[in-house]
DNA sequence: TAATAACCAAGTAAAATAGTCGGAAATAAC
DNA sequence: GTTATTTCCGACTATTTTACTTGGTTATTA
């Protein structure tokens, strides 16, 4: 599992998400374009994957966007991020046991192990526990104070 | 903190080291290039890096090489592969708390939350620990076997 | 029929990665 | 003291990956 910055606006983006939808019946890409920055054509590339990973059911036309297809408790972060990065080989064997000589190498368990501590910790922590927390819920207030003030939208503005 | 397959290769040839330093008062670049598929010229600049972390002595000339500079129990895989891989900014803000409009991110937390965890992870695994392990022996000794037979070099062969 | 928004494929620029190349300096063996 | 060995050092390069953009098409609502 590979952790880049698209991993990371996916979670972005699904935490949004997963802030937003009890206010709209779908949460369009454009409005979270505007609370994290990013290009709405980026997020569709985003959202694709998510959808392909059947993490987010979208609806077309206006008021058209987002939903999650499932409980914010019940999706996990790894699976977002599993979902839009490409699996990294951490271990050079690419999950193969015969890197060498048809043999594992010295050090494929190290690897392994290490990869396992980590899609384990992703794992257990879900989409829902984050957006539950306090610490992002006065973040997110601030932003939607902020966006409120400074650009009009229809909207309820997160950041 | 990255994870390269440059870092895989620093720990891979730090086992090398660990596990030959008994036998030769200094093991060679050349020697590990032949155990673990690496060109030298590339294992020099990765030990470049390791003895600019402290981690080994190199003595050049005939029959020279590198040591561990301290005890393989002391030396954790985290240090290794945090002198040779460049340090990710996995937190997108580069660790500063001011990524968005002077304050803290959606995900901040999850992301300085994840690193520690992977830190720790290596900090507590000690190059020790790993050498001394039943299977790592296992593949050292096959390795012996399959070299020597293989390609009569004036050192016992690893893999 | 016009506007909105998801959907899709392909292309591209920049950065990072994984190396190579060509030499110089130290040291030991002969 | 010359030769072989080995570390040491800086720069260069090819490939891959990343992080996007561009230019459309299709569905849906007003």
């Amino acid at each position: 599992m590979k952790l880049t910055t698209k991993g990371r606006y996916a979670v972005t983006a699904m935490m949004d998400l997963a802030l937003h939808q009890s206010e709209h019946e779908h949460v369009s890409l454009k409005s979270i374009a505007n609370h994290q920055e990013i290009s709405v054509a980026y997020l569709e590339q985003i959202f694709s994957k998510l959808k392909a990973g059947g993490l987010v059911n979208g609806i077309r036309g206006p008021n058209g966007g987002y939903r999650l297809s499932r409980s914010a408790e019940s999706i996990s972060i790894f699976e977002i991020i599993d979902a839009v990065d490409e699996p990294i080989d951490i271990t050079r064997c690419h999950g193969k046991k015969d890197c060498q000589d048809g043999e594992v190498c010295l050090t494929h368990e190290l690897w392994t192990d290490l990869s396992n501590q980590i899609s384990s910790f992703l794992d257990q922590l879900k989409l829902g526990d984050i957006v539950r927390s306090e610490r992002v819920r006065k973040v997110a207030a601030r932003q939607s104070m902020r966006c409120t003030e400074a650009q009009q939208t229809q909207h309820v503005s997160f950041n």
